[in-house]
DNA sequence: CCATTATATTCGAATAGTCGAATATAATGG
DNA sequence: CCATTATATTCGACTATTCGAATATAATGG
């Protein structure tokens, strides 16, 4: 039933459904960047962020090259970066409509009183 | 660490990490649908498929509205068909690399012989 | 009322994802 | 060579996801 194309914009959004990989790659938008530097910056257990690197890589979401012993970590595509940006847009219109039902409710409510 | 926007990006990925659940969301992108229609269309299991739209829905990404003993989803948002947009063009930037880099290897392999 | 249709929910089994600790591997410098 | 740095991988524990079957719930029509 699933086409490759559906298959393939699966394990996008898998690889991109968790909250530290997706400070990863937000990180990465600027440019390429050592581990080291985003494992301090965004605070993460060495092992952890590596598990984390290991999930992008897969997917070929980040292209990675070494460095004597440092590897850097760059975004293979800026394609991402619009997706997470209308993502950006998304949450705002939600908030948005969220504001808005909620000052619709406290309406009701001061006229009810 | 993860903001509430991130937390919000990764579990509308997380919603969408599933080639059912991107095939449910493209056959509403023209517009709203019955469960039945959905689940006929599709070749799903009943169960399997409410379990999906379940999933839809507490993400917020579907709306639904009943009508007699039938459930109709449409899109909240013509945002999330513009993410899917992108990966599709995501999709062929790869498929591209991927073909311009098989032809690279055949010339080499040609040259070698 | 009861049988049928439509769809949500629960169940259990199997698989996958995430964490931190431990370990492995590679590079560097003294 | 060995200690240190950098980072990947493995381990084990726990949680989450996915499936189909079974069940529950709501709506419809005769």
């Amino acid at each position: 039933m699933p086409d490759s194309l559906q298959r393939f914009k699966a394990d996008i959004f898998q690889a991109l459904a968790h909250p530290t990989r997706i400070a990863i790659v937000e990180m990465l938008r600027d440019g390429e960047l050592p581990a080291g530097k985003l494992i301090e910056r965004l605070g993460l257990e060495q092992a952890n962020a590596s598990q984390h690197f290991s999930v992008l890589r897969a997917k070929q979401i980040v292209v990675n090259r070494k460095e004597g012993n440092q590897v850097f970590y760059s975004l293979r595509s800026p394609l991402l970066v619009e997706v997470l940006d209308i993502m950006r847009r998304y949450f705002q219109a939600q908030l948005t409509e969220t504001m808005a039902a909620l000052e619709e409710i406290e309406k009701e409510q001061g006229a009810a009183r």
